[in-house]
DNA sequence: TCTTTTTTTGGCATATAATTCCAATATCAT
DNA sequence: ATGATATTGGAATTATATGCCAAAAAAAGA
């Protein structure tokens, strides 16, 4: 009989996995030969591994990185939203207006007194912040408040998660 | 003769460009083959231009992502950070710091009364929260203030950039 | 509009990588 | 130590990436 376990079981990783998750996280599509030549593993158990922290679920998937300001969204900004009230189909409404915004690149539910949701927005310019927040996101239903912060430059991002527990303090 | 053009142009897009821009976000290990067949482009001209996107610095990598509650990080902070003084020493030092801690997973240079960076931290409970934010954070020198905001959850991650202009209000 | 020039494509040949299978090795529990 | 279980490495096969060039398309010029 299996140990007991969830879906969302927080999973026991070996030195090899850590190194594939490490090394994924940084080169996102580097091949599986060079990936197990780089751990020190053969291909075809590299490529066990990797197929194995996908469908686990711990690889939730993979993404290219775009330079934002070359495609012309100069300007990237931290808004911090607060709302009337707190009801389900509140949240619900506006997490759905905010999905249809382009954009919009995070939207996170935050605790705080100050705000509700944190969104990262990219822009192209002032005009075009300006138009989104007041033409788009204040008029939301039960948004109250906005509050702006800009970035003014980006000093660490996309850093990888550790793969093992934290070290002590 | 070239066009005036300097490295950190706005580049042009034609709706191949911007369809590759579009699935590599989303799908960022997707072979060659397939993603030809998906932007209706043979394989061929369809691997020039991802080498043209790499090459330009359009797209700048590629990432797993990780599912970090899987890997005992169940608590995600967002972290407001004020300084005493704003010179180029204090900042410096401040960002090699916390680059120093994996926790660390986003440290962005905001504007605002409120606070000068907003760090996105990842950790396993309060405990370590605690630990992080008093024995690592609030020591670093210069730091004279920390606001803390917890996730709740993720409503909106990872979304892709435009990759056309904007359209119109 | 027609012609010339330049750019981009598609298909083929070749090189490289992924995938499967299985015997051999290593690991784990008793 | 011993048997049971899980994991590895290598070979064969399949699939994919890459480089090349003639053909098609697009852009520029007359």
């Amino acid at each position: 009989m299996p140990k007991d376990s969830t879906l969302a079981d927080v999973v026991t990783l070996d030195r090899y996995d850590r190194q594939i998750l490490e090394l994924l996280q940084h080169h996102g599509r580097i091949n599986n030969q060079e990936l197990a030549e780089r751990i020190g593993l053969s291909p075809s158990p590299c490529l066990r591994r990797v197929r194995a922290l996908e469908d686990s679920g711990l690889i939730t998937g993979y993404r290219a990185l775009v330079d934002a300001k070359r495609l012309g969204h100069s300007l990237t900004a931290l808004l911090h939203i607060s709302m009337d009230r707190h009801t389900p189909e509140r949240f619900a409404n506006f997490e759905t207006k905010v999905a249809a915004l382009p954009q919009v690149q995070e939207c996170l539910l935050i605790t705080g007194q100050e705000a509700d949701y944190q969104l990262k927005v990219v822009v192209h310019d002032m005009d075009d912040y300006q138009n989104l927040l007041l033409n788009q996101i204040t008029r939301i239903e039960g948004v109250t408040g906005a509050h702006s912060s800009f970035v003014l430059r980006r000093v660490l991002e996309h850093r990888p998660v550790p793969s093992h527990p934290d070290t002590a303090y």
